[in-house]
DNA sequence: CACGTTAGGTACCGATCGGTAACATCGTCA
DNA sequence: TGACGATGTTACCGATCGGTACCTAACGTG
């Protein structure tokens, strides 16, 4: 992010715009929020947004690899709690997100809301978001394979299945909705797959 | 549907502005599509929208109960397929999911859509879609209920689960994704809850 | 001090958005 | 024949969209 020489002073229009545009895009969509919304929300002006980026487009895919890092930074904390142990990271992150997902403006993940949001299969900020989603599933499938999964793919396409379910159905129904159980049933897919451990 | 006295003529403009707004809004998302676009589409003009429907949102909410009709009517074939066999119609549904979210085009469930297109719950369109899906929601309760499950509503919300993560991974990875083992992951979990048959 | 970089301010562009007013035209039925 | 309801035609409204041109103010570095 640009590294600022002295921390205490005021962030560069471009970091300011990246946050804005994090809070803005997640909370209501890319497509639902305008430009003119980003800057005013930042204290910053429109040509601003278009010095630092070469447009609406270009800010959403790095709004998305931004917002992408969160998900790492989670994954990071559940391995750093269970080294070694890829049973018990997978089930920390489902337990988390059925967490999360009861919270009362939750809007799921950024990454699947912008693919539904562009359905065009050839826009470059929907084949960002699928890029990404890639990433999870290559990790997935490494985890899989670790906890002994007799079909590593197999298992980590079921993961899926949920962690998109409760990205979506945590929006869909007040909370504590289907989402709360996204834990248990991860546990029930992981245990039908490698045994009892 | 107003019941054409004569099958032979030409739909009424309300029909034809009901069929475009269902393929468009399908295909590309409800607050993607302009309301010129949609008349265009059915042949008809604006007014004639107009003076059919309140506004686009009460278009868009007609959308959605024609939408979720179309479940209605696949329920009602996987119920005629194998009656009185809830395990056998939940188990079709899922293997016709999986079979589906494998076209190049597919854009999974108009409800869901609506619900990530539109952030705000209090928005009337984004109310009927999350009430049509409390609908599904109930089915499966009773269907999970009729199958012996030791606690129905998990195991619905489990189902809801896969459901709508095939609905969205559907779209989000190219076929055959995740969404193709719906089908078998839906068989593990009520194993898991119902024990083998 | 002179300079280039980074920023803000203002005003504007053409296009599209949802929605409407006023009037003409057609087929149907009494 | 005459009236009526449904539809088409045209033009328009104010608001917002993404994006840009032009100029000015502050700043650190040589």
């Amino acid at each position: 992010m640009s590294t600022p020489p002295s921390p205490s002073r005021r962030p560069t229009a471009a970091d300011r715009i990246r946050q804005s545009a994090r809070d803005l895009f997640y909370r209501q969509g890319i497509r639902a929020v305008g430009v003119e919304e980003i800057v005013q929300n930042a204290g910053v002006t429109k040509p601003s947004l278009y010095r630092a980026f070469h447009s609406k487009d270009g800010l959403a895919t790095v709004f998305l690899t931004d917002y992408q890092h969160c998900f790492w930074d989670r994954i990071a904390l559940v391995r750093a709690a269970h080294p070694e142990d890829p049973h018990a990271q997978i089930l920390a992150y489902f337990d988390g997100l059925a967490e999360r997902s009861a919270a009362p403006d939750y809007r799921g993940c950024a990454l699947t809301n912008a693919i539904l949001d562009y359905p065009d299969r050839t826009h470059p900020v929907r084949q960002e978001a699928a890029r990404l989603k890639h990433e999870v599933r290559d990790w997935l499938v490494e985890r899989a394979h670790q906890m002994g999964a007799t079909d590593p793919e197999r298992l980590a396409d079921g993961l899926i299945l949920l962690m998109e379910g409760a990205y979506v159905v945590g929006q869909a129904f007040p909370p504590p909705g289907p989402a709360a159980r996204v834990g248990d049933c991860a546990r029930l897919l992981i245990e039908a797959q490698c045994g009892p451990r």
